[in-house]
RNA sequence: GGCCCCAUCGUCUAGCGGCCUAGGACAUCACCCUCUCAAGGUGGAGGCACGGGUUCGAAUCCCGUUGGGGCUACCA
């Protein structure tokens, strides 16, 4: 009875969850959907000096956060230590396995010897240079189990062997040249090669699909194989590594390659998803937006490259804010909610029925949900935060036109309908008055109101600030500006607020790209 | 050092012997649209690492060179 590929992830809880290992989560999962197959969830964490309780939550809120849910699981190789004991039970009694004594540093001085200039011929089987393999002292000593012994599988001594590969083609690798490595150690605790290749044996893995940097395991992982008797072998598909800019595997220590990262600034679930998926990998049509449904049918695993691949956040980006605008307004809103929680104004000032009219002009503008609350900040805080290179390009750039037009809107934004449409065409006029176009007109409206100079349409925002406060920071920014001065710091430019009497903390915003802020409010 | 992998615009890729004066996407530049900023539209610049073969014909096949990367633990 033939079913799908059994497929698994099986992420080793040291750290958090990586984003190379999402992308191997994903290829695997996209297997396992597009055929049927089961898509199994495995906790490597046999190393308990590293494993981290925190760091298995942290796989699965992962995996859980990307959509990609798994049929079996989290299994847990702490668990199974049955299993590895028995496996190499029989590895000693079929003479595929040995105990040996050496030290590290053993081998290390064995090494050193041979390599000095009198320590004649015998070469090892990983000769060196700088690393060292290990020499075999203990393969034919015959010694039993006991302190201090670790088992090492025994290496056949001729032949080659070749790992068939769905990416790579076929790739042999010479028995020789592959060290006896260690099964057990001396503590008695199983070590990678042995938990994966029972675990995958036991598993009925079909399709063993993961990083570039295990291929060279692969053989090793073969001969265990083989050895323990395990049956059909699986398929192998050794995905391209995902670099940094330097062409360099992505690194926990030098690259931000945390998930959680990415969600925490803003990064959409399904955007990460599609944009993993290309990173190896290409459509047939042209059309590189696709949804999960069109990736799991699309995708082919004979297809994906086997050269390395850039991580680009730059094109994440692009994608996130192509997934951000596709969204309705209120999916927006619910999107943007935790975001708009922790915005830089005090809670109660925040007002969700004011933000939901500025949604779609805000969804339309940003990349990311993090760059939400500058968006809107000026709504919520007290008095805007004056960014500095835009008063001083607005307001003193022009300082007469800015007055004017300032002096020009106190007065006709005083009595007209405080609606979008009006106030589209009063400002219109008003600008034609004072001699210029809308677009130099609404510039220190805009600049004396918000705080900056870029942000969603004029219009919108100050029908959702209200006549009151709007009057009050023309006003303001009147003052500031005729005052010579900079915007801030001096002059009282900030304050505006007329409505809430308490002085709250209008605490610092993140900033918007390209310019330093400075908080307008005079004191706290 | 040894073993292994990789090589098309800056980046991700299409191309699997002639359809290629190499296509798309991101980024970039210009223009258009426009109340700012985005988004959108139009156009531009930009690539087959190098050298040998094989072939009537090579980005595509083979070999070499160079360059990059991975592995080389009683980590995973």
């Amino acid at each position: 009875m033939m079913s799908g590929p059994r497929v698994r992830i099986a992420p080793s809880p040291t750290g958090s969850f990586h984003v190379g290992s999402a992308r191997t989560a994903l290829f695997n999962w996209l297997v396992a959907r597009q055929q049927g197959g089961t898509f199994v969830l495995r906790i490597e964490d046999t190393d308990a000096e590293r494993g981290r309780e925190d760091w298995v939550a942290g796989i699965t809120s992962a995996l859980a956060w990307l959509g990609l849910n798994w049929d079996e699981g989290p299994f847990r190789q702490s668990e199974r230590g049955e299993r590895y004991a028995e496996a190499a039970r029989r590895l000693v009694d079929s003479g595929a396995a040995y105990w040996c004594a050496c030290t590290r540093a053993q081998v290390v001085e064995r090494a050193r010897m041979a390599a000095a200039p009198g320590g004649g011929g015998g070469a090892p089987p990983v000769p060196a240079g700088g690393q060292v393999g290990y020499d075999q002292h203990c393969r034919e000593l015959g010694l039993s189990p006991g302190e201090g012994r670790a088992l090492r599988f025994k290496i056949p001594a001729e032949g080659t062997t070749l790992v068939r590969d769905l990416v790579r083609g076929d790739v042999s690798f010479e028995n020789r040249a592959i060290e006896d490595f260690v099964l057990l150690k001396a503590s008695g605790a199983p070590l990678f090669l042995l938990a994966n290749v029972v675990d995958d044996a036991d598993m009925g893995i079909s399709h063993v699909i993961r990083g570039e940097d295990h291929l060279p395991n692969t053989p090793k992982y073969l001969l265990l194989w083989r050895a323990l008797g395990a049956g059909a072998e699986p398929v192998f598909a050794h995905l391209p590594m995902l670099v940094n800019a330097k062409g360099q595997k992505l690194s926990k220590r030098r690259d931000p390659v945390a998930l959680e990262s990415y969600r925490e600034q803003g990064y959409l679930a399904d955007a990460m998803v599609n944009y993993l998926a290309l990173l190896g990998w290409g459509p047939d049509g042209g059309e590189e937006v696709l949804s999960r449904d069109q990736l799991v049918s699309q995708f082919r695993l004979e297809s994906v490259k086997p050269s390395p691949a850039f991580f680009d956040v730059v094109k994440l980006r692009h994608f996130n804010g192509v997934y951000i605008r596709a969204m309705t307004s209120s999916e927006f809103v619910e999107a943007a909610s935790p975001w708009l929680a922790g915005g830089p104004w005090p809670p109660e000032r925040y007002d969700p029925a004011v933000f939901e009219s500025l949604a779609p002009m805000v969804r339309d503008r940003v990349a990311t949900l993090a760059e939400v609350p500058a968006m809107v900040d000026f709504v919520f805080l007290e008095s805007p935060v004056i960014d500095q290179g835009a008063w001083s390009k607005v307001m003193l750039g022009e300082r007469e036109m800015a007055l004017d037009i300032l002096e020009r809107a106190r007065a006709a934004y005083a009595g007209c309908d405080w609606e979008a449409h009006t106030l589209h065409q009063v400002t219109l006029r008003l600008g034609e008055e004072a001699g210029c176009k809308l677009r130099k007109a609404q510039a220190p409206i805009r600049v004396a109101v918000t705080g900056r100079d870029v942000g969603p349409p004029l219009f919108e925002s100050l029908v959702a600030l209200g006549r009151e406060v709007t009057l009050s920071r023309l006003a303001a920014a009147a003052i500031a500006c005729g005052a010579g001065s900079g915007g801030a710091g001096s002059g009282g430019a900030g304050s505006g607020g007329a409505g809430s009497g308490g002085a709250g903390s209008g605490g610092a915003g993140s900033s918007p790209a390209g310019g330093v802020q400075v908080e307008a409010t005079p004191a706290r």
